[in-house]
DNA sequence: CTTGATACGATATAACATAACATAATTGGA
DNA sequence: TCCAATTATGTTATGTTATATCGTATCAAG
């Protein structure tokens, strides 16, 4: 079987364990490492998030743990993500308000992130080439750059290959979102999606702003 | 005075009429040679988000609305921003969970946006550069790009000036964020934030990720 | 074994977003 | 013009995500 990659999408028959049990090891030199407070709450918390490579939501993550402890609430799961994240163990998903571990997490950084649209599975990039055209383009309008928020909705490989299409539609990726990536021509319109909305970025050259 | 830039942050003295003016105009012609349907409502929403540079959720605009409209109500507020977002008026910034007029409706795009946390004004980038780094690294995952979500934190030209450093945080840049752009060395730290958060992008050639 | 700091429990509420169905306005065709 | 279909809005209710606040427990250092 292929190594698990620190980037982009695993394999579909990887074994996540090694995920999980990789996350929580390094989590656990981390936190050691700098004198930060693994605690059981927060290391099942992130165990939560490495359930899947798929992200979660603070709520899901609240509804397992009620299971295992008397009275969690929301801020006892928002308490144990804000720690994580934090430490950069966990990353936000802002257009769909979930968290997902972090791929990479000896170095802080903002992630870039491809969230497949029909599996929900997201992989982490880290990119220099994309934070550095971020940087030259905000420079050029005089800007300084922090934190980047860098999320990209598609198809992940194994879902291009079994054709298939995206599945509903992420919260307030309001209607006239993206288009599928067919081929070529449109197939159906929502309601007043005249405009088409947002095309995808096809393979290059065929100027889109 | 300066033109109004379509990219770029414009001039703090700018004469705001004009952009709003010529947004709504703007909007106005599309929706004609759409077929879309430019209503009292919607318009009034679009202005509303055009009232300033700086994004407004849901709720402000809904606030004012109800000033003016016996039964305003959230789906009244959604609805039309649906409609305005499907039209590429308005854009969603999902960090902020707000909304902002969009700089260059006629061409349907995801847009990319420089959020300063300082002053809260946010101008779009439109800039291929961006476009292309993110397509490129997502091909070499095997991805497949739709819709980007591209959002940067950091300092507005006006606010560098002026010595201003970022005000509060915005919702869930949770403790551990994007320290502030000093010329260098740490000044105190949030409390478990050990590793520093994402750091900011620097000019270049310093090896982040 | 005390002190100060950090983590967690518990309750309440704020902020953001959508579902569902009723009514009204608009458009296009008979 | 009038009707039927479609689209837009009103209205009520509820779902989802996130924080504020304050009290108690645990931990690490001296």
């Amino acid at each position: 079987m292929k190594p698990i990659p620190n980037e982009g999408f695993p394999a579909e028959d990887h074994d996540h364990r090694h995920c999980t049990d990789r996350a929580l090891e390094r989590a656990a030199a981390i936190c050691k490492r700098r004198g930060a407070r693994l605690t059981d709450l927060r290391r099942r918390v992130l165990e939560l998030v490495w359930s899947g490579h798929k992200p979660l939501g603070a709520y899901d993550i609240l509804d397992t743990l009620r299971r295992e402890r008397r009275g969690a609430a929301p801020p006892t799961v928002y308490r144990a993500l804000d720690f994580l994240a934090a430490q950069g163990l966990v990353h936000r998903i802002e257009s769909l308000n979930c968290f997902v571990g972090c791929s990479d997490p000896e170095l802080p950084h903002s992630g870039q992130f491809l969230i497949c649209t029909s599996c929900g599975s997201v992989a982490e990039l880290n990119d220099v080439r994309i934070d550095d055209a971020i940087r030259d383009s905000a420079a050029e309008a005089g800007f300084t750059v922090g934190r980047r928020t860098i999320e990209v909705d598609g198809l992940c490989p194994h879902c291009q290959e079994q054709g298939r299409g995206p599945r509903g539609r992420p919260p307030h990726n309001i209607a006239g979102g993206t288009p599928p990536l067919s081929p070529r021509g449109p197939r159906g319109r929502p309601p007043h999606n005249i405009a088409g909305g947002t095309p995808p970025l096809s393979p290059r050259g065929d100027g889109d702003g």
